[in-house]
DNA sequence: TCAATCCGTATC
DNA sequence: ATACGGATTGAC
């Protein structure tokens, strides 16, 4: 965004591009302009959050308000100050009386604009966040916030809205029980929901459940309540089945859809119409997570599993987290959905905070398909073409007969680069570290000498699996992806489509195809598949990563889902042992209990969600440095440093990482003793940067 | 003894 | 960057 060029020097590089340069205007013309100004009568002390990106000086710094100013200083505001000799933009947090600084104290130079964008709610929500991660404010404040666009904040929004669009639909309170009664406790949510009374859960639909008309009936039912809804998804796809759910129940002028490719104009007048309390009900991507919905109601996260709900810009918040927060800083409900539960929705599960909204087994299975397991030792197919392609028997015949009957197939292939890592060599179970349970790696070939974690850098020499006793290891096979030609050749006489990440096809007609995808990008078929090959078993599972387990299942049920139910032919053939928990899991269709092993085993290992971690990653020197000065608290582990393999390792520096553990009860002081990291850093004018990443996703 | 200069630190 | 305070230096 902004040329490094025009940024002062002492700045650091990691800072976001601040706001659009605002002009200087008439200032300067009387000559001293200094000298003449007054200070406002009232309140003369504005508190300012200044754009600057350096931990020492996450705070705010007192301007006195010049009597022209004492009107558009409003708190919330955008204005622009004289900061260390430049001219700064920042944000106007409050007005006070007096000030404690000593020294002396600059005027504000401008007020940017009248807009209160930062309203104290929203203040409070990136304070908590900020705080949670161990971040500054500013850094929270410009994920929330988005850029000002002039043009758009002098349109009258909420004229041009309100007349425009069809009249709102009143939400029917008994077509939304319907939809809801299948699920435990879900006629109660919804009572919550009109009263209006707070109610928190974890909700996970049956298959081939409409969720975007559920999360939309959620919506209305909070809207007719005369509150506002925020609802939060992963991806384009699922916003526009969500937007569109509402807009049918609450009609299109009720809802904003909210996403950060909308150009900033369009993104700052939509983002606008929230502010200003124009639109009640909002969707979006990632970072409508902070948007300042009046009178919040409901929060909702759908399927919280999704890679895509991590800020990629520090300090990382989840969207997840970001609404849990909210939740209980506004006392609304909230809603974690998805088709598989993750462990830290069933963390919040498990503590309380969060009922459970799901389905009794019995009105589950009419739902779900047939699901087949495959072991490695597999029959192949007989057929010649489909024997060229490695297929098994059973995944021929099953989508041989759905074809036959008019039905489209799924194949569901791996995607490239996933890293390989060590596994038991008798059941495939992820090896693990004696010490700090990180994963095991080879360095270089398994004959090269013991393997070595890569967490904690101790070498294993007498490996043992931890659930079978076997002392053998094997490099874990990565999945080489199946081409569509190769399957062609196995169907033919069938058409063969591809959608993955690049060219994602959103819908499939009803006719006998075969789908080839990578996972999330598989199209919807009405009425649903005759079948679904999920073919990447071994690969997902056999990941070194911490969610291998979650995120695989995640996939399957993804694409189970689109399959018509077991009574109408449906099936789903997954390579993969029979006896592996996930793989049962998605036998019984059990998103729960897969969830509660989940938690059991993280608890048991010592990874979050059951503690808290810090990640942080830099140049060697930088990490020695962070170990030298960090002071943690009592009981942390550390864990490292170790070296990092970079996605390309060409004429890179090496990098180093080392992890800090806490118990969950110390998150807050670990967040803390990283915020104090970042600022000795900062404060030294450190450039060689490090980045620091609380609970990160991935921790190879 | 005191101004000129250097260095480190804060940035209102 | 710039502004400032305190320490250091060097000429009277």
């Amino acid at each position: 965004m902004t040329d490094p060029a025009s940024r002062p020097l002492w700045e650091l590089p990691h800072g976001q591009a601040s706001e659009g340069r605002a002009r200087s205007g008439n200032r300067a013309r009387s000559g001293r302009g200094r000298g003449t100004k007054q200070p406002a009568e009232h309140r003369p002390i504005a508190r300012v959050l200044v754009d600057v990106s350096l931990a020492h000086l996450d705070r705010t710094f007192d301007y006195r308000v010049p009597e022209q100013l004492d009107t558009a200083a409003a708190p919330g505001t955008r204005v622009r100050v004289r900061f260390a000799g430049q001219l700064v933009d920042g944000f106007l947090l409050e007005r006070a009386d007096s000030s404690e600084h000593e020294g002396r104290i600059a005027f504000l130079e401008r007020v940017t604009s009248s807009e209160p964008v930062l309203t104290n709610e929203l203040l409070a929500v990136c304070r908590a966040v900020a705080e949670r991660y161990g971040g500054t404010l500013i850094d929270v404040v410009r994920l929330a916030v988005p850029p000002r666009h002039a043009r758009a904040e002098a349109e009258s929004v909420p004229a041009a809205r309100s007349t425009a669009g069809p009249p709102a639909v009143p939400p029917d309170d008994r077509t939304a029980r319907a939809g809801w009664e299948p699920y435990r406790h879900g006629g109660n949510f919804l009572d919550a929901l009109a009263e209006p009374r707070a109610a928190r859960a974890v909700w996970q639909p049956v298959p081939g459940e409409d969720w975007p008309t559920r999360l939309a009936e959620l919506a209305a039912t909070t809207h007719g309540a005369g509150r506002g809804a925020v609802l939060v998804v992963p991806d384009h796809r699922a916003l526009a089945l969500v937007q569109e759910a509402c807009a049918r129940l609450l009609g299109s002028a009720a809802v904003v859809s909210l996403s950060a490719d909308l150009g900033p104009a369009e993104r700052y007048r939509r983002w606008l119409a929230v502010s200003r309390g124009v639109v009640r009900v909002v969707v979006g991507t990632r970072a409508a997570m902070f948007a300042p919905i009046a009178e919040a109601g409901l929060f909702v996260v759908w399927d919280d599993g999704d890679d895509l709900h991590a800020e990629p810009r520090a300090p990382y918040p989840h969207v997840r987290d970001v609404l849990v927060t909210r939740a209980h800083h506004e006392g609304t409900s909230l809603v974690v959905a998805g088709f598989t539960r993750t462990a830290e929705a069933q963390l919040l599960v498990e503590s309380g905070w969060a009922h459970p909204l799901v389905a009794e087994r019995e009105r589950v299975r009419p739902h779900a398909p047939r699901v087949t397991p495959f072991g490695e030792d597999f029959d192949v197919a007989r057929d010649p073409a489909a024997r060229a392609a490695r297929l098994p028997a059973v995944a021929f015949e099953a989508a041989r007969t759905a074809l036959g009957n008019g039905h489209p197939v799924l194949v569901q292939v791996p995607r490239r680069g996933y890293l390989p890592g060590l596994a038991c060599a008798a059941c495939r179970t992820p090896a693990r570290c004696r010490r700090c349970a990180g994963p095991l790696a080879a360095e270089g070939s398994l004959a090269d000498g013991p393997p070595v974690c890569r967490w904690c850098g101790s070498p294993e020499a007498g490996f043992r699996c931890a659930s079978c006793g076997t002392r053998r290891l094997r490099a874990v096979v990565v999945g080489s992806r199946r081409t569509a030609e190769e399957l062609g050749k196995a169907f033919a006489g069938a058409v063969v489509r591809t959608s993955d990440g690049r060219e994602t096809l959103p819908e499939v007609a009803h006719d006998s195809s075969v789908v080839v995808c990578t996972p999330g990008a598989e199209p919807v078929v009405p009425g649903g598949y005759g079948a679904a090959l999920l073919l990447d078993g071994w690969a997902l599972l056999g990941r070194q990563d911490l969610r291998a387990a979650e995120e695989t299942l995640r996939r399957w049920m993804a694409a189970a889902t689109l399959v018509r139910p077991a009574g109408d032919g449906g099936r789903v053939v997954v390579g993969a042992d029979s006896s592996l928990p996930t793989v049962q899991a998605l036998v019984r269709w059990a998103p729960a209990w897969h969830a509660e092993l989940e938690l059991a085993e993280r608890t048991e290992l010592g990874f979050p969600p059951a503690m808290r971690m810090a990640g942080v990653e830099g140049s060697p020197e930088a990490i020695a440095t962070v170990l030298d000065e960090v002071s943690l608290p009592a009981g942390a582990e550390v864990l490292g440093p170790v070296p990092v393999t970079e996605p390309d390792e060409q004429g890179h520096a090496r990098r180093e990482r080392v992890l800090f553990r806490v118990p969950r009860s110390a998150g807050r002081e670990l967040a803390t003793a990283m915020r104090a990291v970042s600022a000795l850093r900062t404060a030294r004018k450190e450039t060689d940067v490090v980045r620091i990443e609380l609970d990160p996703l991935t921790l190879v």
